[in-house]
RNA sequence: GGAGAGAUGGCCGAGUUGGUCGAAGGCGCUCGACUCGAAAUCGAGUAGGCAGUGUUGAUCUGUCUCCAGGGUUCGAAUCCCUGUCUCUCCGCCA
């Protein structure tokens, strides 16, 4: 949520915003809107004002005795209309506060002006693609040779897009979230949390899944409860609604958990494979940073979050995404796309991004300064470090060999029970 | 799931026969005095949102906020209704 005062000094600045993401926002009524409350407001707060200092009056009259009855006549009348222009109000503050949730954040300076993916800029690569001397083979095709991913039976017993890990297959998800967790928490001095899986409404317009997003999440029935969409939703939350002592940031915290997504209108979008699940595992990476620190802080969290894919030797690229593709909350963000050979491309595996305060004004997280200075809003970051069900994709696709069977990474191999290779069983 | 109790400022904790209560008191914290310094002691200060003023986030003014949302009333932390959460006991359960 951007903050209002800005809106309405800054209405160019905002609208640039707007058309640089080709979103429509109705700005125009909206600054209307504002003007209107302000102006309706000092009159009520007026009349509130009378009926405050004539209400203290009638007390004293009554204590001492004297007839007051025409002063109560009066403030009878005065509270209706304080009533009335207070409905209004609120109703015009419904109105702004509808638009406000739905304008997205400004894109940062340094963001690329852009229309869609095509115009995301690359910023460096790592690794270089492994030349193979057979056609590697699509991931889920090695998966099922090796008996250790069983799609089919995923969608029997729940639905497309979600699937059992067996064996060496269950262990390698289970060995990367360790690895990860472990990296992050010993190397880069994250603080692990496990959160809960499933949250309020509450927490879903604090990170800015909601309102505008409500399709792509699972809710259950009945409750006011939705299964996150990532560990970033209950993490950011956890300070909602709270002032966070100075000498506390910043703060990072990494977390394991599964993911679910709707994935609504991507139907018919990557229908083979690990690629896009309806639930997958992550590691999730969660900072919150004063204001002026936050842009370091994202390069640090993608340089933790490349991490991984140089320590499992995957090679990747860093795209910057542009205006058109940047996220609803994001003021910048980082994708990091791993090599996958089958597809002769690079895929999004991480997503790193600075929300400024977006989310933070949104979900009322703030801290102070000094002891006696007034609470500011920190800034918030997030990143996957990283998407479990993806990494297994690339590590099967990048460390396949021509007899079926897959290499494991050496620094994994300790998380694997020693094994250098998963093989068909016989 | 059944029965009961409760939710007040950074924390603890008064206030519940409605009327100078944004809220006593204590702790903590900040500043000052004392001290070579510290402790102790003494004095002062110590919520946030919104709006106006100023103008750039000093000051001043108004207003709202005592879990949330409604209601009663000239006036509610105090009365009524609904919801949320916490605690205790019982039942059930990994």
């Amino acid at each position: 949520m951007l903050d209002i005062k800005f809106v309405r000094n800054n209405p160019d600045a905002v609208k640039k915003a707007l058309a640089d993401r080709a979103v429509d926002v109705y700005l125009d009524e909206f600054l209307d809107l504002d003007e209107e409350r302000r102006k309706k407001l000092v009159e009520v707060e007026q009349l509130k004002n009378k009926r405050n200092t004539v209400s203290e009056e009638i007390g004293r009259l009554k204590k001492a005795g004297e007839p007051a009855d025409d002063k109560i006549t009066e403030m009878r009348s005065v509270s209706q209309s304080i009533k009335k222009m207070d409905e209004e109000i609120r109703e015009i503050e419904e109105k702004l506060q509808k638009i406000l949730l739905t304008i997205p954040n400004i894109p940062h300076e340094t963001v690329p002006v852009g229309a869609d993916e095509e115009d995301n800029e690359e910023v460096r690569r790592w690794g270089k693609p492994r030349e193979f001397n057979f056609k590697p083979k699509p991931h889920w095709e090695i998966a099922e040779q090796l008996d250790i991913i069983d799609f089919e039976r995923g969608s029997k017993v729940s639905g497309a897009r979600f699937t059992f890990y067996k064996g060496a297959g269950a262990r390698l998800e289970r060995a990367l979230i360790n690895f990860m967790l472990d990296l992050h928490t010993r190397e880069h001095g994250y603080k692990e949390v496990l959160p809960p899986f499933i949250v309020n409404a509450d927490s879903m317009t604090g990170t800015g899944q909601l309102p505008k997003f409500a399709e792509d999440m699972f809710k259950l029935e009945n409750t006011n409860y939705y299964l996150i969409p990532t560990a970033e939703v209950p993490v950011t939350n956890l300070y909602r609604e709270e002032i966070l002592p100075a000498e506390k940031l910043p703060v990072y915290h990494c977390a394991y958990s599964p993911c679910f997504r709707a994935e609504a209108g991507a139907a018919g979008r990557d229908t083979r494979g690990l690629i896009r699940q309806h639930q997958f595992n992550k590691v999730e990476l969660v900072k919150f940073s004063y204001p002026e620190k936050s842009y370091e802080e994202l390069e640090k969290l993608v340089e933790n979050a490349e991490k991984v894919l140089q320590l499992l030797g995957l090679p990747y690229r860093v795209v910057n995404l542009c205006t058109g593709d940047l996220g609803f909350s994001a003021a910048k963000t980082y994708d990091i796309e791993v090599w996958l050979p089958s597809f002769n491309i690079y895929r999004e595996i991480s997503s790193c991004s600075n929300f400024e305060d977006f989310q933070a004004r949104r979900a009322n997280i703030r801290f102070r300064r000094e002891k006696k200075s007034k609470p500011e809003f920190v800034h918030t970051l997030n990143g996957s470090g990283l998407a479990v069900g993806r990494t297994v994709a690339a590590i099967l696709e990048n460390y396949q060999e021509e007899d079926g069977s897959v290499s494991i990474p050496p620094v994994l191999q300790p998380y694997m029970g020693g094994i250098t290779k998963i093989t068909a069983e016989k």
